[in-house]
RNA sequence: GCGGGGUUAGCUCAGCGGUAGAGCAUCUGCCUUACACGCAGAGGGCCGGGGGUUCGAAUCCCUCACCCCGCACCA
């Protein structure tokens, strides 16, 4: 392939979008169903198709995409199914509102044609989320795309259904649940949101039927008194145990109803210990109501508002109005004790937002522990790892205590349940497909149930629906069961707890290996990013600022497991080391003239030292990031990289090359071997980076001629013992800790680094003395000396310093050290001595020296011995100044 | 109440048994022909308090304080 020069200018916009489409057609993200080789497949979770892209988006498909461009790179036949959800309550909201806008209620339209009206949205709008997906230039095979409510999708959920239904999993029945008013559904546990609410703490006097006696009660919820069907008091309390058995009058509605005693719902200690009893809408009293055989009388209907069964005062009224009339009236008729502000939890739909209204109502639940055993044993053999680890006790804590499922929406959008009526005989039938008349009598007037099921059903088939199950296609068989799950932990119990369930349950395996479960992006204070903050950052917008690279290096970057505070100067941060990269490319093929294609291989022994310690120090970073990816450590495995990258290949590296490549030093030979290091560290670099920083990686790796058409089918580099070079490090460190130190007298002492000087240097340590020989012009170049001498005498008006095995003698102009300068060697002085009496305490305790390890013994001593050449130096450089 | 997490440099975090780290921010020099979105140098931390285990603790254990997050309860 030929080598073409890089643009002096960056721009992202020139070439993201290009390569996207030239990844798609070629055919990359799409796998054959193979089985011969290892595969690693992932699924998607699944974005509302109503939604739009947001920055949790953004990090878990880009953590996504980083594991398989890795993995795939790495010899994998690699899957990942995208899709999207079709979201009941959310996407019949959105289309609500938008009929609403032009004035239709969906109520008038039927349920055909507003199904109709969700599917022509659907069709407008539903794949604006896998554009923008494909900005992220995340690699998912398109060409395998689910929808939830796809046929095949379709199927599988009505399998499952009936075969839960068979199995007696699935029951339908009279309970009490979370209905949400506004939306007018039932919805499971998990969706409600419990939030502090200022609201008021109501005592409400109840008279005993024959007058003689009065009980008060605590409430947040007046209005529900009138649904009131007993008042229970705890069975030991001594201050009301003679009422029990006998009745209160509730006033305003005048109703007769027993005085109950109940340890379970009673706490003696709180309020008055007189609690009343609204079975038809609280869960605990629902309860209560079932162990003292209580009568429930529903009060607020399906759309919050107050019942017949009410006192015609306030019949048909909206259920905080009502809270209000029953107040007043209350108050008016002496019946109200006393009122106070009180901060309570109140559950509200997370959808919506409306406070939920518990209510008895008939309805389709899942049995869940006969599902929830297996899914528990899966975690704790360690068939199931979830990452980081402490989410496993979440995790258990939630599976241990769950309540049954309720699975039926009075919704319009979604999977229908496939449960059918027989209003002749009253016989129920739960079938795939639809009947053709009733079993039992014969009759073909069926009736399918109205209910559709929670979204999160079909979720939770998610990774065996997609692959084609419950048919055994080669998707299935290939890629089933995935390897890993990615997902935020606030999913855990709506999707990932229900999809190990399922997966065990109608697959026979886990549906994953591995779930890592990323942070919740938050803002740089750590707040929820919210619009009503104004603290949202929107991916799309900093991926036009910053480049789609930058935006997924940051974010993985800091997705160590954690909530990650992100704030828009980290993105632009990270964007520097996009150009930095760009830069060093340019850089190199200045310098280099063949192809990644036609370069010679390396044959290390020729190579110099310097070469062998960047060769050494890669080899090291791409074990690193290996291990990191691995371990899901997206964080250490970007940081991995961009310290080699910047810190070492082009602070040290590069630096250390120019001499040879601008050729002021070494001969041909020396040339030819820069040259060809130089880009081997550029490709495999560039390829270690690509799962990060797919768009900018495969722009500079095309140029500089890769074999194979693109970087994301060439391999992921791995580490190679023959490239570790130990010596060749600690020369190196040898060399980069001179200059260091030949720079900080520089600056500190005020030499511009236009005045030349001489140093000197001499060894104490032979090995390394000759390890220096043959590299001084490195020393010459970096430290930009005029001339060095190697064992030569140190003069006595030299600057000194004790690196490592190796004294260095800087030799300065005649200029008097400042009162600053003296003050700063002192306080050198002093911390050398703290540490010296520190190491030398160790050393003579006879614990330390018998029990510690050998090697940190002697490396005490070692230090101790180096401490004190140092501090001689030291002193050396405050009296021997030319004053 | 049950469970989890946090408290390390000004900020955001990593480190989790052997001499305190990164990024950003700060200060000081530099436009050194890849890069000023840069280079070089520097300053800055009794690793929340107390106790224990250990030759040795930011790292393990206990305890206290404060903060965050789930779940449950909240008449």
């Amino acid at each position: 392939m030929e080598k073409t020069e890089l643009a002096t200018r960056f721009d992202p916009k020139d070439f993201e979008e290009r390569l996207y489409d030239s990844w798609e057609k070629a055919g990359y993200f799409t796998p054959e169903a193979d089985r011969e080789r290892p595969s690693f497949s992932i699924v998607i979770p699944p974005p509302n198709v109503t939604g739009r892209l947001h920055i949790g988006h953004a990090l878990v498909n880009t953590l996504q995409d980083i594991l398989v461009r890795w993995k795939r790179m790495s010899g994998f036949n690699t899957l990942w199914v995208p899709g999207t959800d079709h979201a009941g309550i959310a996407t019949q909201m959105v289309v609500e509102r938008d009929l609403a806008a032009r004035g239709i209620d969906r109520r008038e339209l039927g349920r055909e044609a507003f199904e109709q009206e969700i599917w022509k949205w659907k069709e407008e709008h539903g794949d604006q989320i896998v554009h923008q997906l494909k900005r992220l230039g995340v690699s998912c095979d398109w060409s395998r795309i689910r929808f939830t409510l796809d046929e095949g999708l379709s199927r599988a959920v009505r399998r499952v259904f009936v075969q839960l239904f068979q199995d007696d999993l699935i029951y339908r029945g009279l309970s009490i649940v979370n209905w949400c008013p506004r939306c007018e559904t039932a919805i499971s546990d998990v969706e409600v949101e419990y939030r502090e609410t200022n609201g008021a703490l109501y005592q409400i006097r109840y008279p005993s039927s024959d007058g003689s006696a009065s009980l008060v009660v605590a409430t947040t919820r007046p209005e529900t008194m009138l649904g009131d069907t007993a008042l229970a008091v705890h069975p030991d309390d001594d201050r009301y145990r003679h009422l029990i058995g006998r009745t209160a009058r509730v006033p305003l509605a005048g109703r007769e109803i027993p005085i109950v005693a109940d340890p379970i719902l009673v706490d003696r200690e709180f309020g008055t210990g007189v609690v009343k009893v609204t079975p038809s809408h609280d869960k605990n009293d629902y309860d209560a109501g079932l162990r003292n055989d209580l009568p429930q009388l529903k009060v607020i209907d399906e759309r919050g508002r107050m019942t017949a069964a009410v006192p015609e005062a306030f019949r048909g009224m909206e259920r905080f109005e009502a809270r209000t009339a029953v107040v007043r009236a209350l108050e008016e008729g002496g019946s109200l004790v006393e009122s106070k502000p009180y901060l309570h939890s109140v559950g509200h739909h997370e959808k919506c937002d409306t406070v939920v209204e518990p209510m008895v109502s008939t309805q389709w639940f899942v049995r869940i522990e006969p599902l929830a055993g297996p899914a528990i044993d899966a975690v704790r053999k360690g068939e199931i790892a979830l990452i980081p680890q402490s989410w496993e006790a979440t995790y258990f804590n939630w599976m241990e205590n769950i309540h049954d499922w309720c699975i039926s929406r009075q919704l319009w959008w979604g999977h229908r349940i496939p449960a059918w009526y027989c209003d002749a005989c009253g016989h129920l039938h739960v079938a795939e497909d639809a009947p053709d008349g009733c079993d039992s009598c014969g009759s073909a007037e069926l009736r399918q149930e109205t209910d559709v099921l929670d979204t999160w059903f079909s979720s939770s088939l998610w990774p065996f629906s997609t692959m084609g199950w419950p048919e055994k296609t080669p998707d299935y068989e290939t890629f089933y069961p995935t390897t890993a799950l990615v997902t935020g932990w606030d999913i855990l119990f709506f999707w990932v707890a229900r999809m190990i369930m399922m997966g065990k349950r109608f697959t026979g395996q886990n549906p994953f290996e591995q779930v890592f479960l990323h942070g919740l992006v938050r803002d740089e204070k750590g707040q929820k990013m919210s619009k009503s903050k104004g603290n949202v950052i929107d991916p799309l917008e900093v991926a036009d600022e910053f480049g789609a690279d930058a935006v997924r290096f940051t974010l993985a970057i800091f997705a160590a497991g954690r909530d990650i505070p992100l704030a828009r100067n980290r993105m632009q941060g990270y964007s520097a080391f996009a150009t930095k990269l760009w830069n060093a490319s340019r850089f190199a093929m200045m310098h280099v003239d063949t192809t990644i294609e036609d370069a010679r291989p390396i044959v290390r022994e020729d190579l110099r030292p310097v070469e062998r310690w960047i060769l050494s120090r890669l080899n090291s970073t791409t074990q690193q990031v290996n291990r990191s990816l691995s371990a899901f450590r997206f964080d250490d495995a970007a940081n991995a990289i961009y310290q080699f990258f910047w810190h070492e290949f082009c602070d040290w590296y590069i630096e250390m090359a120019k001499p040879v490549l601008l050729e002021r030093a070494g001969d041909k030979k020396t040339l030819a071997q820069a040259r060809r290091v130089l880009l081997e560290v550029l490709d495999r670099s560039l390829r270690l980076l690509h799962p990060f920083m797919p768009f900018i990686t495969e722009e500079i790796w095309l140029k500089l001629g890769g074999v194979e058409p693109s970087i994301m089918v060439a391999s992921y580099p791995v580490a190679e013992e023959v490239l570790e070079d130990p010596g060749g490090e600690r020369l190196v460190v040898m060399i980069q800790q001179i200059v260091t130190a030949v720079r900080n007298v520089r600056a500190e002492r005020g030499y511009s680094p236009k005045d030349r000087f001489k140093l000197h240097l001499q060894v104490r340590d032979l090995r390394n003395a000759r390890g220096i020989k043959g590299s001084e012009y490195l020393l010459i170049e970096l430290a930009r000396l005029d001339g060095l001498e190697i064992n030569a005498g140190i003069p006595d008006n030299a600057h000194r310093d004790q690196i490592g095995g190796i004294e260095i003698g800087i030799e300065l102009p005649k200029k008097e050290i400042s009162a600053e300068e003296s003050a700063r060697f002192l306080k050198q002085i002093e911390q050398v001595e703290k540490e010296i009496e520190a190491t030398r305490a160790r050393l003579a305790d006879e614990k330390f020296v018998s029990k510690a390890p050998a090697h940190i013994v002697d490396g005490a001593r070692a230090r101790e011995a180096e401490l004190r050449q140092k501090l001689e130096k030291l002193r050396q450089n405050l009296t021997a100044s030319p004053a």
